[in-house]
DNA sequence: TAAATTGGTTTCCTTTAGGAAACTAGTTTC
DNA sequence: GAAACTAGTTTCCTAAAGGAAACCAATTTA
């Protein structure tokens, strides 16, 4: 191929990749999605309950990870006059418009798993 | 609260939470889905297309990643007998299935970054 | 009074992710 | 013959992710 052969329609596309990009830099990680997807599927939920709702974390990766999402206002941290105090997160209005995305994510997921058995 | 106090809708939807960490322990990362997005966008690509078209990647991330990519089935990666030999990647046809996520994905980063700017 | 529950924090540790730079080998162009 | 392009690999390193266990203060139940 020479070398000054013009590509016509350059490969990549840089605004794409940047909301890529983007999306994964706040919601990768093995946690956020299912933190997540437990608050848009059961809605309001307290520490305990989601630790118990997602099997096997660790109290102080659940801890920060919560931190990094309310920062991120995709959801609410709330401390509950109750006795003792509870503590309830819950989706935003700004998380809800994660709903299609994690549907994707769980039904890819769900596709998947029944490829690969085949 | 009454310690038991039966809550009748138990907290935790194993499935979905399964499905969803399926999906991301393939998938999470910095690159994977940008590798993909640019595979479905641009079609067929050689590896220095995709290194120049995934600003910033190492030769050597993106060489394991597509490595990992092929291993579970989403693309293929093709010897072409040209001078020099090139090497094509391509989107696999389950690979195909990851269009609608790959689509939110972008959708929700594009969405996201408005919303923040507010 | 002892044990358990609330929502975490602290410390320590291992594993993984990811990046920079150098290098390889074959081919081709200058 | 030198330089450049092909598609990577190798080595070395740092930073981030993540987990285990212990601890904390306040309150409540047994």
């Amino acid at each position: 191929m020479k070398k000054d052969q013009k590509i016509i329609h350059p490969k990549g596309c840089p605004h794409q990749l940047r909301a890529i990009k983007d999306t994964m830099e706040l919601l990768s990680g093995k946690w956020k999605f299912q933190i997540i997807g437990t608050l848009i599927l059961s809605g309001a939920t307290r520490f305990m309950e989601l630790k118990r709702a997602l099997d096997g974390i660790a109290p102080k990766k659940l801890s920060k990870d919560l931190q990094e999402l309310e920062i991120n206002q995709l959801i609410t941290r709330t401390v509950k006059d109750t006795k003792p105090i509870t503590v309830e997160y819950a989706i935003t209005e700004h998380g809800r418009t994660l709903d299609k995305l994690i549907n994707e994510i769980t039904e890819w997921g769900l596709t998947h798993r029944k490829e690969i058995i085949k």
